[in-house]
RNA sequence: GGAGAGAUGGCUGAGCGGUUGAAAGCACCGGUCUUGAAAACCGGCAAAGGGGCAACUCUUUCCUGGGUUCGAAUCCCAGUCUCUCCGCCA
């Protein structure tokens, strides 16, 4: 959410920033709003003022004039209502600026590699995708769950739901013991303020799966990602100084709708309904935003190094960042069987972007000042269990264990069919 | 599900129709003292929004939404959440 001030006072940058973006912004009719909205207001104080000083005299024969003005108040204040909310619902659709320093592109062709790092294998047969393997070893079951839910979700089974299991782990014990992360178990459903307060809501509904509760009012969302409710913990406050930086990890299922990817990634568990990621949140001051993105980012990027997986570093460019995010660096894992990069992780910093949305704010000496938040994934859990199927596989169709998993996994070093 | 109690500033907590935007304490900031720190003492300190170049000023806000009243943190109604007790159940 943008300050509407910085808007009115910076147009010409807004408007050349949020090009980039691909997103359409209805400036005339903003600044027309704007303007109205403060016309009311400054009549209905005029108003409020003269009822104020009314009933201060006492004055009795002024009671009625007052019951007059009273009128005319909620008169004006409706109006008033109906201006900001038309006002707040165009600025509340309106996404993040990006970063001067964030590439100028159009879509994900014109993001920019930044480092690539690990060993691509060569492999002296043709490498199976993970579904192929997953099927084989009969511990990947689509077909299963086509049946009892439906198409885009998955049945692990026996050592590879381990497997699935000792990544979680290994990744939130890495991101607790080294990198100094919080873990939080948190609730996996959120409501309408929450959901508004990351960004997923007004635009992005259709996205989301919603719950409905018993009151036809009350209704939540499954989280789409655990960035949502581990952001909003410091929502409407005003936080100590002292508790920030604030770094959070949780490991949760994560539910999306995947409207409008119909027929992408149908094959496999690419694109799933459920899965589980493991996701780093941090509140810091929002001065600390860049050092804090490098340092979350090396955070993910040191899984995939522990667990031998070659990968690449992009930069997205303006038009392929997500709603919130001012800058995002996007991990992508080799795949083998589709001889290129998929993204395994992605990290953003937000800025102020989300905590002026949440009033998430701390004190700085005498002055009150919105929090900067970032979220990374540390990383996609069921991408992970992919690029290890893949990476890992043998000519048998067995795969070997990352030496750091094994300590999870009975110390095996093979999963096989028998 | 049944019966009570409550929701006030960053926190604790008074106030229960008229200079109350709100006592007091803690925290925080500035200062005196000190070689430095602590302690002690003095002073400052809610947020959001509007107007003004500025000094400054106005409005709103005591969980949320309605209502009563010239006037509401204070009274009434509805809702949300929290706590205690009983019942039920992972």
């Amino acid at each position: 959410m943008h300050n509407l001030k910085q808007i009115r006072e910076n147009l010409e940058y807004f408007k050349k920033s949020l090009s980039h973006r691909n997103s359409e912004v209805n400036y005339e009719q903003i600044l027309d709003l704007d303007k109205k909205n403060r016309q009311l207001i400054q009549e209905k104080e005029k108003f409020e003022m003269e009822k104020k000083n009314i009933s201060k005299s006492k004055d009795e024969s002024l009671f009625e004039k007052s019951k007059e003005i009273s009128k005319q108040i909620e008169n004006l204040s409706k109006k008033q209502k109906i201006i900001k909310s038309e006002l707040d619902n165009l600025l509340s659709s309106i996404p993040n600026l990006p970063l001067d320093e964030v590439p100028i592109g159009k879509d994900e062709n014109d993001n920019i590699e930044v480092t690539k790092s690990g060993e691509i294998k060569d492999f002296k047969f043709k490498p199976l995708s993970h579904y192929e393997l997953g099927e084989k070893l009969n511990m990947l079951d689509f077909d299963l769950a086509t049946k009892t839910t439906g198409s885009r979700f998955v049945f692990v089974k026996d050592k590879l739901a381990a497997l699935e299991r000792a990544i979680s782990n290994f990744m939130i014990d890495t991101h607790i013991q080294k990198n100094g992360y919080t873990e939080i178990s948190p609730p996996l459903m959120a409501t309408d303020e929450t959901m508004f307060g990351t960004g997923q809501l007004p635009k992005f509904e259709n996205d989301q799966f919603e719950i409905k509760f018993d009151d036809k009012n009350d209704r939540k969302f499954l989280i789409p990602t655990a960035e949502v409710i581990l952001t909003n913990m410091v929502k409407n406050q005003i936080i100590d100084k002292k508790k920030l930086p604030m770094r959070l990890v949780a490991s949760t299922p994560c539910f999306r709708k995947e409207a409008g990817s119909y027929g992408k990634d149908t094959k496999g568990m690419i694109r799933q309904h459920q899965f589980y990621k493991v996701e780093l949140v941090s509140i810091v001051e929002n001065n600390q935003c860049m050092q804090e993105l490098e340092r979350m980012t090396e955070c993910a990027t040191k899984i995939l190094d522990d667990l031998k997986l070659p990968y690449r570093k992009i930069i997205l460019c303006t038009g392929d960042m997500g709603f919130g995010a001012e800058k995002t660096y996007d991990l992508e894992v080799w795949l083998p069987s589709e001889n290129k990069y998929r993204e395994i992780s992605s990290c953003s910093s937000c800025g102020s972007f989300q905590a002026r949305r949440m009033k998430a704010r701390y004190k700085n000496n005498n002055n009150i000042e919105f929090v900067g938040t970032l979220n990374g994934s540390g990383l996609a859990v069921g991408r992970t269990l992919i690029a290890i199927l893949e990476n890992y596989q043998l000519e048998d169709g067995s795969i070997t264990i990352p030496e750091v998993l094994k300590p999870y996994m009975g110390n095996i070093d093979k999963i096989s069919n028998n």
